[in-house]
RNA sequence: GCCCAGGUAGCUCAGUCGGUAGAGCAGAGGACUGAAAAUCCUCGUGUCGGCGGUUCGAUUCCGUCCCUGGGCA
């Protein structure tokens, strides 16, 4: 029923420790890291993306990061392909598996499926995206009401991407995407996970924010960026609209100063990690480490989990 | 010490010709199936500096005290 085995994962918003945690816990238990983060799985983004370094990377092998070019689509459907073949690997070498990250959608994908739809179709969204241009969000809103009534009632005619993505599906398959997610309904029981999940009390959490977001100008973000920029990844591609690297982008752009960029840098990323909170905190399935953190007793009961 | 200008939400400020107040930002909550660090929705926050006085009623008018900034000594 769950052939394909056991999982750690270990969850949070941004800076709440994770890739601390799941270092000392692999070590302890002899485990191997899978990224479960958006974002690093993008190549020369280190210090933004607060990528595991590579101390911690000699000590515990790491998985699912460094494998994609800034400029390279890299979707949940690709992690979820990607994640799979890894952790398959890793059993087969007698490994433990811990799954980290914050990108709740990515850990769902993982254990739960995704629904059986097509890949995106850049030429579809252009066209969708100019007719939203034109006509408004409203029409192309009643467009997706047209055909896939359900979908449209349950988005929001501003939230774009997901009306232009739902339009898409329609038009590539011809059925509703609400027909599709019905079917589907993450029904999919891929692996027996353990998970546990990180929340620091808020206002600690989002000192560590500020604290990290710091560290990583004073760490040669500013510089991270200058070199995408001058290897020609520009400011328009996906990944360089992420947190920290719009901001110092708009910064070199001259649209405001670096104390400027950098308070933004640390407002925005509270507010993700308020919406990461809201993910999390709606899985039922995450047990929550109490504070302080005792890895002793997590190491215990993860190896009970595994045995 | 004297003369101005201020003291209203966490911050910056608006306002009430006397009927206990509202913007922006910060913040909080929510949604989420191939862009998810993205994208989108919703929402407050108050001893109106203290104490008296006038008044049916004062954050608003008057007095006084305290605090902050500027000027003069």
């Amino acid at each position: 029923m769950n052939p394909d085995g056991k999982i750690l994962i270990v969850a949070g918003p941004t800076a709440s420790g994770k890739t601390d945690l799941a270092v000392r816990i692999a070590e302890r238990v002899g485990g191997e890291i899978v990224n479960a983060d958006s974002m690093q799985v993008y190549r020369r983004m280190d210090i933004g993306t607060a990528k595991a370094s590579p101390e911690l990377r000699r000590k515990v092998p790491h998985h699912l990061l460094d494998v994609v070019d800034p400029d390279e689509p890299f979707s949940v459907a690709d992690f979820r392909r990607e994640a799979r073949k890894i952790i398959a690997g890793i059993h087969g070498r007698g490994k433990k598996v811990i799954v980290s990250g914050g990108t709740g959608l990515y850990i769902k994908a993982l254990t739960r499926g995704l629904v059986e739809s097509p890949g995106s179709n850049q030429a579809v969204r252009d066209e969708l995206k100019r007719q939203a241009a034109v006509k408004g969000n409203e029409e192309l809103h009643r467009s997706l009401a047209l055909v896939d009534p359900q979908t449209a009632r349950r988005l929001h005619p501003n939230d774009q991407l997901r009306v232009i993505r739902a339009l898409e599906v329609f038009r590539i398959t011809g059925r509703p995407l609400s027909e599709l997610q019905g079917e589907h309904r993450f029904a999919a029981d891929n692996y027996i996970c353990l998970k546990l999940g990180l929340a620091p009390d808020r206002s600690e959490l989002y000192a560590n924010i500020d604290k990290r977001v710091e560290w990583m100008i004073g760490n040669g973000l500013v510089e991270e960026v200058k070199g995408l920029l001058s290897a020609g990844y520009g400011p328009m591609l996906k990944p360089m609209r992420s947190l920290g690297y719009r901001q110092i982008c708009s910064f070199l752009a001259g649209e405001y100063s670096l104390d400027g960029a950098i308070d933004l840098i640390k407002r925005d990323t509270r507010r993700y990690a308020k919406r990461q909170l809201t993910w999390f905190n709606h899985d039922r399935e995450i047990k929550w480490i109490e504070y302080p953190v005792n890895v002793g007793m997590i190491v215990e009961n993860v190896n009970d989990f595994f045995y």
